[in-house]
Order: structure tokens, then sequence, then C-alpha cells
DNA sequence: GATGAATGAGGATTCATTCAT
DNA sequence: CATGAATGAATCCTCATTCAT
């Protein structure tokens, strides 16, 4: 790779790098883009060199901290259906706390705006993780772990709540909701009752 | 009352309903104070005679909204407690829906911004619906319906992200995901066989 | 006097000792009717019925203060010069002191104001104050006091603008500069050196 | 220096050049910011590129103007106390007339507000004015100009207030009272007197 | 690619003042 | 006289985005 690309790679690093900060640190409301580039100490126009609009550095942030979720799921192919999902259930939890509440309250801010959505496919998060969860669900059914009665989409719906609720509970109260602490008694106490009636007998 | 009173007890109501219109229309983001007193005919300042800041009006709205929930809860008493909490989730969710999902995304962005707290209580909306389930189980609990050993703020903490995780997806979605549809399956599927280990032996 | 009247003139003052409280307190900039009428527990229209324009209602606080010092200075007919013109400048002094710094400030603020003039009469002050000197001197003067050659006006050009000028000194440090300290010295050291030619001999 | 700078430092120049030519011409009060940035031909966020605030313009104004009395001082070393005092003061009254009444106005309208103290530098002018004069007193003092026990801080507040009173007595009156006209009396019917009894005899 | 000056739309909020009750 | 709801002008300042260098 050229010098230049690679010191373009690294000004992108910089400046997504400033945002992380500035936004795990505390800004949520009003971080603008003159912030990030002061804090990457690089010039503001930059910004617009690597981002179209200030918008999608959030989604950029979270790109590659959704994508790892997938990857991992990958190696649970051995596992039981509802180790699986228990799995599944805490990388992701595991990845919205990594860059902290205020990451997650910005990243929530944007998905739930429609405006957002012709210009990136983020906001189709929801169908993206349904789908995955969909998928799950249906190959544990062919493999005949989970009965052929199933009703994955609804499950899927139960699931997926859960997961997006835990979220906008954190956001709302950031001291009294640990999502950690909570996924832990996920298994045992929601999701073993879930599933109970459709596991297929063996 | 006097007529000065009722007066202006109606401009006030002039510009709730105002605003609930245009958010419910379309308006999302970029809801002005000048758009709600035009569309309420009345003055712009007329606005800051009713309310504080701009972003009271969306707590406001909701607030007799939250209110209605809890008044039926009271009618509930004769009735089993799978039933009382379904009742309640209805209610939520049917309410939630009354102004339609904008409403809904802009009480979402209000609630989860953390500088909002100390200005209005509805920013503990979350710790009240919590204790709210928490009572409904505990009276549950007291009265033998649940068994001593029901793992309350376990449970407490699954129908509450149910139930927000219901709304985030709702906002996320707008047309995959409806909520009223969602809460009919809610009572089989998923608060069944949560509670199905609780239930005290009759 | 009627009892309205009275009820009137009792309102009119309320609305005077909140506004010189506010000021005395704190407040410079942005004392607002509201604060004023709140504060005075009287409606905020009542406040239009005793003055014409919020302006006013400081000049209306020092109308009283400045005509004491006219009033004060009869009393005076029997002393000399030298003594007459301190006690002029101590009577000034200290009813500019009365108030507090911040009612100076206030009032230097509107009598700079040329915008102010065709309302009210107070900003004519400096033309008052100087004609009130004139006639000290000149009195002192046709009594021989003073020579007939004094440069009476030329004096009180330089007295009336250290009178005024130790006001914004005040203004400007409110704690290097003591205003009551200073008038101690002023007779001394000023006064004395610059009559000193134009004493006539006895 | 690049093209770039010099255009910035231009567009600066033309903002600063427009607020003064307002200020001058007319506008005390209502001085806008869109005024000057119309008036000066750029956009109205051009004006935030350079000043923090609208009232930091004012400070910029009399910055340089401020400055050339100190560096004219320089060039005096070898004159007579008496002299070097009558310049300073011709040369502040000088510079304050400059930009005319209304300038003037606006700075003390600035100057004597506390809140903006924090803020700038310009504040302390009255601390700063005290310095200069103490300082030229005392060096006359330690060069046997001015015999030792002369009153240096009884001197230096009778000349600061008189140098600050005309400067009120200007804005009160715009016309009756001529600074420059006054200046040219000072030094025979005010100075002198003030400081012959600590002439040091030669 | 990087810069940073310039843009200007955009929106919240304040408050003196009026006037019908 | 007292009230206080209604007014709406008045203005500040922010900030995403562009583009010439």
């Amino acid at each position: 790779m050229s010098t230049r690309k690679l010191n373009a790679l690294n000004t992108r690093k910089k400046i997504l790098n400033a945002a992380v900060e500035l936004i795990s640190a505390n800004k949520f409301e009003n971080l603008t883009v003159d912030d990030i580039t002061r804090s990457a100490n690089v010039a503001k126009g930059t910004f617009y060199t690597y981002f179209k609009r200030k918008e999608d550095v959030v989604f950029e942030i979270c790109r590659p901290l959704f994508a790892k979720i997938e990857q991992r799921m990958q190696n649970m192919t051995d596992k039981g259906i509802l180790e699986r999902l228990c799995f599944y259930f805490e990388s992701f939890i595991e990845e919205v706390e990594r860059y902290g509440v205020n990451m997650c309250r910005t990243w929530v801010k944007e998905v739930i705006d429609p405006e957002n959505a012709p210009k990136n496919f983020d906001t189709q998060k929801l169908e993206y993780d349904m789908t995955m969860l969909r998928n799950i669900l249906t190959t544990a059914v062919e493999n005949n772990e989970l009965k052929q009665d199933t009703p994955v989409e609804i499950l899927v719906n139960i699931i997926i709540s859960q997961l997006y609720g835990m979220m906008i509970c954190w956001c709302m109260s950031d001291t009294k909701f640990e999502p950690k602490e909570w996924t832990k008694t996920f298994g045992e106490y929601q999701l073993k009752p879930l599933l109970a009636p459709y596991l297929a007998d063996i």
C-alpha cells in the first residue's frame, strides 16, 4: 500500500478514534464536527474527505462492532440452539457496552430517525438482526433441534425486542440497569422456558 | 372558573393539540416552536407562557397518557396475575400507539438524553414503570398467586425490557413491527412460560 | 387622602422598593419588569400603571436621592466656600453610595444613552449639577470670598469631572476604589490647592 | 504570509471597520451582529470566526488605541513630570475622541459591567491605567523631581478620576463638554496647583 | 489529501408592552 | 386600580457543509 494510502487510512482512524473518545467521555447531544476534528488534530474539512455526513461517523464506529458478532457466530455451529442463542445475546451486549452508554444513546438516536433510512444501510439493522436470529432458529428447525411447529417468527420478535429493550433500559438509566449482569440470567429465566415447548425430544 | 382562566386553559390545549398533530403527521427531527404556534394560531411567545422549554411539550403530551394506564390497573384487582400483566402490557402499548410512531420516536429521543433528567420527572419513567411491575408481582406473591421464591426482580427486568424493546423495534421499523399485533401473542408465548414455574399450585 | 389614593401610593412604593432591592442585590444587566413585579408581589401590568417605561424606575429611585443634596446645601449658607464645596462633594458621594454600586452602574448606563434624553429630565443631570456648582462659586465671587477673576467655568469643569469620575472608577472596580474613603482627602489635596489662588485675601 | 492568511486578516479588518463606522455614525444601544456583517459584506457567521461574543468587538477596536498611548509615553522620558503627565492626559483624550462619543459610550457600557470581567482583560483597564500613572509619579519621586513625601496614591486617584470623569461628562453631554478644549486648561489650572507642593526645589 | 475561511440557514428564547377583564 | 394572558419583534449564536488554495 502506498504511503499516501496509509496516511489516509491513518487520518480516518484518527477521526474515528477522536469521535469514540468524545462520545464515550461525555458528549451526547452536542458533539460537533469541530470538536471531533480539533480533538483528532486535523482540519475541519478533512472530516468530509472521509465521511459524507456528520451522522455517518456513528455508523462507521459501530459497523465493525456488529460485524464481529456475526463472525463469532461462525464458531458456534457445533453448539446447541440454547447455547447459540445465549452466545449471540451475550456477544451483542458485550459489543454494545464496549463504547459506553453514550455511544449507545447516539446510535439509538440515529437509528430511530426515519430520515436517516435512505442514506445508509444501518437503519435496516433491525431487519438484519431479525434475519440473523431467524436463520439461527430456522437452522435449528431444519436440524431437528427444534420441532417443526416452532413459531419461529414469534420467537424472533420476542428475542429481538428483549435485546433492543435492554439497550433502551440501559440508555434510560445508566446506573440501575446493568446489561452485562442482566444477560447472565437471560438464558436461565427467559430463554429456557421460552424454547422449552419446542425443543425436540431426543 | 373565570373566563380568563378558561381561555388560558384553552390556549394551552391549542398548543398541545397543534404539537400532537404536527408530530403525528410527519415532523420528527425538525419541529420548531414556530411551527407549533403558527399551527395553533397563537403568537410565538405564547408558547413560553405555558412551557419552559420546547422539549417539555412532549412530556406534557405523554403525561396523561401514562397516567391513564395506572388508573386502568385499579380495575383489575380481581383478575389473575397473568391476566393483569397482559392487561398492563396491552394498555401500555395501546397508549403508546395512540399518537403514532413519530411521537414515540420523539419521546424516546428525549427520554434517553441524560441532560433532560434534572428538569423533569419523566426521565425517571423507567424506574417508575419498574416499580409498577414490581408491585404487581409482589402483590401476587403476597396473595400466594406466585410462589414465595419467585425471582421478582428478574421478571421485572425481563418484562420491562420486552415492553421498551417493542417500542424501539416499532420506532426502527414502523412497517414491519406492529406492536398491537405483537401483544396478542405476548401472553401465550412469552408470559405464560415465563411465569409457569412460579405459579402457585392450587 | 382617600384609601384608594393611599393604596396606589403604597403599590408604587412596593414596586420601587423591589427594584432597589433587586438592583442592589445583584442584577445589573438583566433586571426584568417581571423580576420587579414578582418581587413586589404585584401583577406585571401594574408596573405600567406607575411607570411609562421600564427605564424610568431607575430615575424615580434616584430622584429623591439627588433632591436631598440640594436641600442639604440650603443649610450651608453660613459656611466658607471650601467647606461648602466639600460638603457638596461628600453629600453627593454619600447619596450615590446609598444604593450600592449596581444602582450606580444602572444609572450610568441610562444616563449616557442619548436616546433616553428626550424622555426624561434626568439626562440633563450633568447640566443641572454644573449649574449648581456654578451657583456656589458665583455666589462666592459675589460675596468676595473668591476673587473677581476666578475662572468659574473652568473650576466647575474640574470639580464636576472629578465627581463623576469617582463614580465611574467605583463602577469599574467596586473593590479597589472606595469613594467614601476618597472624599476624605479630596478637600485637602485637591480642592485646597485648586482654589488657593482665587481665595480673597482677608 | 499566505494569501489565505492575508485574506483572513482582511476580513477581520472589514468587520472591525464596519463596526467602527456604525458605532461612530449613530448606533449606541442597538447595534446588531447582523448590521455589522451586512455592512462589512460578509456572512453573519463570519463574525464568529473572529470574535467569540458580540461584545468583544468593542474591546478589539479600543485595544490598539490604548496601546498607542503607552508607546507614546516612551518618547517622553526626557521631559519634566508636569509635561509628562499633561502629555499622558492629552494622548488619552485624543485617542478616546478618535472614534467619537458613541464609541466611548459603548466602551463605558461594557467596562462597567462586572459580568464582562472574567472574559477579557480590558475590564482591568482602570487598574492598568492607575499603574501607569503610579509609575510615572514614582519615577519622578525616584528622580527627585518630586519630593519624597509626595502622596503618590492620592494623586493617582485624583488624576485618574479626572480622566475618566471627563469621558463620562462627554458621554452625558456630547455638546457642552469638549474634552479636547478641556485638556488645554487641565495642566494650568488643575495639575500645576496639585503638584506644586511636591515639586522638588531646584 | 489537507486545510480552514466563509457561508447562511436555522431556531430558541426573552421581554417590554398592551389591553380586555 | 389591578390583573396576567397574549403579543411578536428582536437577535444572538451554532454548526454542518462547501470550496478555493
